[in-house]
DNA sequence: TTGTATGCGTTATCAG
DNA sequence: CTGATAACGCATACAA
């Protein structure tokens, strides 16, 4: 172990000739200082490059400043998109983002939490997965504040934050319908995520009201890859779809270089083509994929000032939110 | 404020029958405890919800367990790439990584520091900017590990990690060569970081070496879209060129966009294209792109091995390592 | 192995 | 407005 050394605010009140209360209010906004004395203080400590320990501060205020992000897949496009607003946002707020990462095994999301806990986190916020019921009490029950994004769960105390995933897929049935096609089919993943599968029931049901039937097909883990293996599912059927709408944009782009790379088939000419989550890829030219907009930077907004204002002193209980998907007109469905 | 009331070793060494010092010691790895009464703390602990407060473990400790990432861009492919294996190589190492985004303003990678310090985190890990070397001797005396990835700084301290650049961008001259091009190109942005400017440098020798002349072209920030300007300006002139050796894979897809759809050039009978970093969508079938590969997993194991492994007690220089890029063979250049 | 006492760097409380 | 003092929750040196 090397010379840890850090400069006390006790050294800063000796060099600026002042109690180490001083130190501590000079730094303290709103705190009852001369500004003579604050400035004393601050050119002391200027000089001696000291900081304020925010593991003491966290510990006297019972109010660490860290918020603890908890996700998987964190190098995937729409993931990381809402990870730079969520640390941004947070870091204007004045938090700091603690990252921890997740993967799909059973328990991996509570093993998060409990390092939250750990570290006195003043909030998580949950990207993916969801966590155990008794843990999530844990968390509510020490005033750690919890949201949920595109969770879709029901338990009360954290803030759920979700799109119109239902009714978004309906108007994708109408802009289908619209541009005449009839065979509609959806791609899908085998995560089963609330999100997910509310976007294939939300997509067959506007069907059927249409009086038309849709292809399923699931597989992988929503990603490029299952884009490209439901295509073949998909595109080899005797009757072939002319209208496919994928729960992610990655599905659409693997989907989209299976149907024109291997099957030859113009877009949105022969195939018409749905994606969601408006992912910076979907605006490249080799897609220009017709597809919902995530409101990221408004989800973010939304869970950060939630967690900021503190609003319930006594009784914590956060709201459901439900946020809608714009449908971000492009070149992959005929007649925008 | 809510009811902070976390549970605390205190509570547990009640309910388990034990002082709080046993508590600690059957939460501390290699401590001498009997295993009777470590499980009956642990069972306490278990009924109790208790979890080790780590801000008080690390002001006591004085190692925090944190890591800091300090980066700019996050929604980047190949930064979110290396940011998901850094946090979960550090995970392993039982770290925790506190992500701070930068931008480009000035002193912004100097306030990510300093939050770095005030957590008193073990160590910092810079993926984007240069910190100003006050500041970095600042953290350097605090006992805090400097890692900087690709940043090419030639001050002592921190651990170095850099890629071969000038050499790889000389296998590419080699590989148009081959491939029977006469016309090179080179597409940068205006970031001007060491390692853009090293990709540069060695491509134009290395064509040199060869009697070939380079024309550079320099646009915006490293993105999709000024891949697309680029284009715009080389394929426009009237030698254009006939291969295109790009500083980035997302400047290479920009630029695969805009030659295809714009130009209708076919790549790589009329164009060959070579990128660096082998970001995902570099292996997608609209680009099948041949790139360098970041190897992105032995920077972070090389990082974090460092970091956790404290080698030396006293002097802590870190060395500079010089990692292999290796060219990943795909379809963008004729001959491979 | 166990318990007791002390200190880590802060902030909050209370006199002055 | 300022300074002394008591917490915060934990780990460790020391004594038992």
């Amino acid at each position: 172990m090397s010379q840890r050394d850090f400069v006390s605010a006790e050294e800063v009140a000796q060099r600026a000739g002042v109690s180490r209360s001083a130190v501590s209010r000079a730094f303290t906004p709103g705190a009852s200082v001369s500004e003579a004395t604050r400035q004393k203080v601050l050119r002391a400590a200027e000089e001696l490059g000291y900081q304020v320990n925010h593991l003491a501060r966290g510990l006297m205020r019972n109010e660490s400043g860290i918020v603890c992000l908890i996700v998987s897949d964190v190098a995937t496009p729409y993931r990381s998109a809402l990870l730079r607003e969520l640390t941004q946002q947070l870091q204007i707020a004045g938090k700091v983002a603690m990252l921890v990462n997740t993967d799909r095994s059973d328990g991996s999301v509570d093993r998060a939490l409990q390092q939250a806990i750990r570290y006195r986190a003043d909030a998580s916020i949950i990207l993916s997965g969801l966590p155990d019921k008794s843990i999530t009490q844990l968390c509510l029950r020490n005033g750690q504040r919890l949201v949920l994004i595109n969770r879709d769960d029901d338990q009360p105390g954290p803030l759920r934050i979700n799109l119109d995933d239902h009714e978004a897929a309906g108007r994708v049935v109408t802009a289908f319908v619209r541009a005449g096609c009839t065979r509609l089919a959806f791609a899908n993943s085998e995560a089963g995520t609330p999100s997910l599968m509310a976007r294939e029931a939300g997509f067959i049901a506007a069907a059927k009201a249409h009086g038309l039937d849709v292809i399923v097909e699931r597989h992988g883990w929503t990603g490029y890859e299952a884009g490209k293996v439901v295509a073949q599912r998909l595109l080899t059927r005797r009757e072939r779809p002319d209208a496919v709408f994928c729960a992610t944009d990655l599905l659409a782009c693997g989907l989209m270089d299976a149907a024109r790379h291997q099957f030859s088939l113009s877009i949105p000419d022969q195939l018409c083509v749905i994606g969601f989550d408006d992912i910076e890829q979907a605006s490249w030219s080799s897609y220009d994929l017709t597809t919902f907009a995530q409101p990221v930077v408004s989800i973010a907004r939304q869970a950060v000032t939630w967690l900021v204002d503190s609003p319930s002193p006594n009784r914590l209980d956060g709201h459901s939110l439900k946020l809608h998907a714009e449908l971000v007109w492009r070149g992959s469905v005929r007649g925008g």
